[in-house]
RNA sequence: GGCUCCGUAGCCAAGUGGCUAAGGCAGCGGAUUGCAAAUCCGCCAUCGUCGGUUCGACUCCGACCGGAGCCUCCA
């Protein structure tokens, strides 16, 4: 075991020893004790938790990689000493994240600020209450980017993996995440059925009834399972979740779904949606549909764009280009974009 | 300074001692489209540098360069 240094390793009877036990400091919530009034140390606070919680053994136990020393090796020094049995099945640790263009761990604090006195209490809660230097915090980041962006670019690399935090990578990732939405709406148009209803069937469900969505799919939700399994391997889960995709819309496209519908193929077809909600929903990705941002105009917003389509498809019927050109373009410059697709014309906001 | 991890295409990011080095974004070519968009097909890397081990290394070892974390009773 490493021992801590610093100011107060010559107050210590062996460099390894640490804290159980503080001397409450002037403010601070405090309790008796044999000692005075004071408060747990941190490593106690966490052994204390998870035995109540969690018992004398649990399965995993789950930190950042800057947690290693000494927090956990500490917990382990006390609830195993207690306890006489291991404390944890498995430790995870997983890489920091790091602001883009600035060093330190998304959700610490703000580099340079001042450390321990009571005025930084307060600036120390907002955000991560955390000595290490950091960037901007975490609530930020939520308010200026969709959760679900966020958590596609968390699953893109290895949890052990530091990752860059961003404006440019957060909007790839949500650019990534348009890929699956439209086959979700796709898929919608064809059999009337919203992705988002599906059930997140079990993996024991989905052994059972994976035949009915072909070889290839099969194939893919074995590799996606494996990479699971492999330490929670999820950007290769994702790249395989990326093939599916691309082996649904072939699908659609090779059997011409959008303009006739034969039953089987609709039964093909809502098998490898199952298939692709239980694998996704492994992740938590797709679980809610994504917030319709128009308010309360957005049924006006509707109404307007299925009368302007209206047009602009009799103005394409007469061959009349220019205008329906015009149409789009116009709509372009207002971030909306429209597809003119087999079954119709359909619209979209711009990301 | 000590310990640990990392360095793969324009960007992000998996992975392996020898088999086509995943996937995404961007880009390019094609199919499709009135033109686009979407979709599909195809193209786009020799794996930081220098040595070593090996029949063979991007994958193992060493040095160096570059980046990150810890070594501060901050939780």
């Amino acid at each position: 075991m490493q021992g801590e240094g610093g100011s107060t390793a010559d107050r210590k009877r062996s460099a390894a020893d640490f804290a159980l036990w503080k001397k409450a400091k002037d403010g601070e919530p405090s309790w008796e004790s044999p000692w005075g009034p004071g408060r747990p140390g941190w490593h106690i606070e966490c052994s204390a938790m998870s035995e109540a919680i969690l018992g004398n053994h649990f399965d995993i136990h789950g930190g950042g990689l800057d947690l290693v020393f000494p927090h956990h090796e500490n917990e382990i020094a006390q609830s195993e000493s207690l306890h006489g049995c291991p404390m944890a099945s498995y430790w995870m640790h997983n890489g920091l994240m790091q602001a883009s263009g600035a060093s330190g761990k998304v959700g610490g604090r703000p580099r340079g600020e001042d450390d321990g006195d009571a005025a930084s209490i307060e600036a120390q809660t907002a955000a991560k209450i955390s000595k290490s230097t950091g960037a901007e915090p975490f609530q930020q980041l939520l308010a200026r980017h969709e959760p679900e962006a966020i958590r596609m670019l968390l699953l893109s690399t290895h949890y052990r993996s530091p990752i860059h935090f961003g404006e440019e990578p957060l909007a790839e990732s949500a650019r990534a995440l348009e890929a699956f939405r439209r086959l979700f709406a796709r898929s919608e148009r064809i059999s009337g059925t919203s992705f988002y209803g599906l059930p997140c069937r079990s993996r024991r469900e989905g052994d059972a009834e994976i035949a009915a969505a072909g070889d290839e799919a099969a194939a893919l939700r074995t590799r996606f399972l494996a990479a699971m399994d492999d330490d929670f391997n999820t950007a290769v889960a994702i790249a395989s979740l990326f093939d599916y995709v691309r082996v649904v819309n072939k699908y659609i496209d090779q059997h011409q779904l959008e303009a006739k519908k034969p039953e089987a193929e609709l039964a093909t077809l809502a098998a490898l949606m199952l298939t692709l909600r239980e694998l996704t929903g492994v992740l938590g990705l797709f679980l809610k549909p994504p917030k319709a941002d128009g308010g309360a105009d957005e049924a006006i917003v509707a109404g307007l764009m299925e009368l302007v389509i209206e047009i602009r498809a009799n103005a394409r019927k007469a061959k009349d280009f220019a205008t329906a050109d015009l149409v789009r373009d116009r709509l372009g410059s207002l971030s909306i974009v429209l597809e003119d697709r087999a079954d119709g014309t359909g619209w979209s906001r711009k990301a």
